[in-house]
DNA sequence: TACTACATCTCGCAT
DNA sequence: ATGCGAGGTGTAGTA
């Protein structure tokens, strides 16, 4: 179930249709200009690109550099395809309503193919997994940091870690997975505010952990009279170089 | 200078070194498991993806659903093909040190192709865009706004529009051009507390001008005596359903 | 659905 | 390089 033509543009819309209604992944290497209209206006013009189908109908065109599509549709998209003078591939959303026009005038490669993929990555090392280690290394913080709550949805904020001191003195930690900057520092100021207003009580020890902070958001903490913590993420950095060589071996 | 195959290991290694030597963007349609190390650590079991390696040596992998790569590697990465009893494509990126392992088990489409794009796209509807159109319009926050300055990088932060109105007193706008949350809150609010404190004036009028609030923000807002705009990003939803009919006119 | 905050955010810009 | 904030952010989680 793959397909590989070369195609004028007639032949193109019929491979595409076929494949689109096989939710197939397809790719097109072509010359295009791009429109899009929406939530933003954008026009692109002519240059080569990929366009990207995917199954669910997430429409991708990626330029031949950078990370990003430079244009796109999220999952969903009613999508239809034209053969005129040029080939045009058009994408609507709704909710917010949106529509992409790609006008084709050079198809290079057309693909599509099946896929089936039923795994979901697995990350470790994001701020959930900071906060979770604080929960249990609370020593990380102080050595009377007594935690309480975990990743806590409260009317006031989402609180990474909370809990108190040996004297009973609420404490609620931020934690950031890379340098902390002014949103860190305000973020606690409102959860600390919020915590010391909802509880009626007029002291709460703030406290920022992260591997860093900028020049500016460390004077903000200290004006404010909360304290940062220095903690690295767990699982950083753990790139072995030695077992680069066990390829084999490497992935399990 | 473009080349479609099906090939087994030794032969796929190949057709990429020679791809990756001359700059081709390459997509991969496989089955595989990836692997990666670096600012964080995940794990992708095996499935199947497409792999696309950009002349500027960005690596994706996408699974068939979803706007986003599941795995990537910014481009730069330094890139290496192994062909043993599985294929595997090895990036490696410096600063910060990242690295990320496909073991492919299938190759199911393998193409490669020159592109050459001269274009960058372009935006309208951001919030520059938004805070010039408030600067030519100063009507659509107050009828006494005097607006001065735009886009203004100060010690402070970055500030949207400052002006003053009829009495002399400063006014700061922040923009949003989406529903604007508790952050915008306390952007203003650091922005109003510091040009007080370098101006030594007790009094700055702050404005949130998006096209709505959330609930929990327009009481942060008030609570702190800022006042909030409606305002809609330029060119936003200026779709013309009567427009599609006429492809061919659409696309100039 | 609305709201909130994270992200291997990415990206651009200014210092 | 670092700092800072926008993004057509996307995405997950929760009320």
């Amino acid at each position: 179930m793959r397909s590989h033509v070369e195609p004028g543009f007639e032949e193109s819309k019929n491979v595409l249709n076929h494949a689109l209604r096989h939710n197939e992944l397809i790719t097109v290497y072509c010359e295009c200009e791009v429109k899009y209209e929406g939530r933003a206006y954008s026009k692109l013009e002519r240059g080569d690109r990929i366009v990207i189908i995917k199954p669910d109908k997430t429409l991708l065109v990626h330029k031949p550099t950078g990370r990003n599509p430079v244009n796109w549709i999220k999952e969903g998209a009613s999508i239809r395809i034209d053969a005129q003078d040029h080939l045009f591939i058009t994408a609507e959303a709704i909710n917010p309503r949106e529509q992409m026009i790609i006008k084709i005038s050079k198809v290079m490669l057309l693909n599509s193919c099946q896929l089936s993929d039923e795994e979901e990555v697995s990350i470790m090392g994001s701020e959930a997994d900071m906060a979770r280690m604080l929960y249990e290394k609370p020593y990380l913080i102080s050595n009377d940091f007594r935690p309480v709550s975990l990743e806590e949805q409260t009317k006031y904020g989402f609180i990474d870690v909370m809990g108190h001191d040996g004297k009973g003195t609420l404490i609620i930690v931020e934690c950031k997975r890379v340098t902390a900057g002014l949103n860190a520092v305000q973020q606690l100021r409102r959860y600390v505010e919020k915590i010391m207003e909802a509880k009626g009580v007029s002291e709460v020890i703030g406290y920022i952990a992260a591997p860093g902070m900028t020049k500016n958001s460390k004077q903000m903490l200290k004006d404010w009279g909360y304290k940062f913590i220095r903690v690295e993420p767990p699982m950083r950095n753990i790139i072995d170089k030695s077992r680069q060589k066990k390829l084999k071996d490497y992935l399990k």
